[in-house]
DNA sequence: ATGACTGCAAAGACTTTGCATCTTT
DNA sequence: AAAGATGCAAAGTCTTTGCAGTCAT
């Protein structure tokens, strides 16, 4: 039997939040931002509500940031750029690796792949030019 | 002024066990293995060792697979395929994305992309046997 | 002898979970 | 009223770290 799934006010804060923001927020982020609206908000609640959302598609991890989980709430295929210095993370919705990869790698190595990740590791822009900035002005 | 780097019977062991397995080890793995012959090893130690082969290149991390992180002795550019049931983690050495991947992400987004991750998720043959027979012999 | 490496245990960080209470239906 | 959702705090995992002792050079 199904669970039955209700309403509820928090849970719908927290995937609107999600949804209202570019930055692949952590459950840290994302309860930090609704705390002065939701004052009596728990952690535990927003990490509940994560699990919802992955079991029910509506939400996918990007991976691991700096020990933080990542979240994106666009869940159809695309990459991503992750910082290596501040950790933030860019959507690349024109890198898509072709849509049959999944099925080339099943048949070739006899797996069941059911999706792929692809991830670019680097700088940013901003962290591109701190590094710039401290090799020219160093400190003492 | 760079550390100096002392030789360790420990490190070589940790380093070997690495090298000497395809399955991608975690920390907690590595300890296990070698704990019947080094008694008197530290989780600690295993830790400091992999930041250390981390930082030395010898190492490169595949990342977090059921909570624990993953390492690879092979430091060349290739994919894997991690099992979403039972975590175990297989290299696809012909499935490199094109090597000029990372730079046309830089050109195309302004970014210093420095290196990427293919990782495929689904569930290898042993998981795909077991799923199927859970089908056709269901519990009572 | 110097300083790198280690064991041990404590601390840290992130996430999950049990239970009583509140909310939705 | 029934059962899902939440708050709170405790517990659970994985990883890092401080310190004293050990080992390599």
């Amino acid at each position: 039997m199904e669970r039955a799934v209700r309403y509820s006010k928090k849970r719908e804060a927290i995937l609107t939040t999600i949804q209202g923001t570019k930055c692949h927020p952590s459950a840290e982020w994302i309860y930090q931002r609704l705390k002065p609206c939701h004052p009596d908000l728990s952690l535990g609640t927003v990490y509940r509500n994560l699990t919802f959302f992955l079991e029910h598609g509506l939400v996918q991890r990007v991976g691991t940031v700096q020990g933080q989980e990542r979240f994106d709430a666009i869940v159809t295929p695309h990459s991503h750029f992750v910082c290596d210095c501040c950790g933030s993370i860019l959507d690349l919705p024109e890198i898509n690796s072709d849509a049959g990869l999944d099925q080339a790698v099943s048949q070739q190595y006899g797996l069941a792949v059911q999706r792929h990740k692809l991830t670019f590791y680097g700088l940013c822009p901003s962290c591109t030019n701190q590094q710039n900035n401290n090799k020219e002005e160093p400190l003492s």
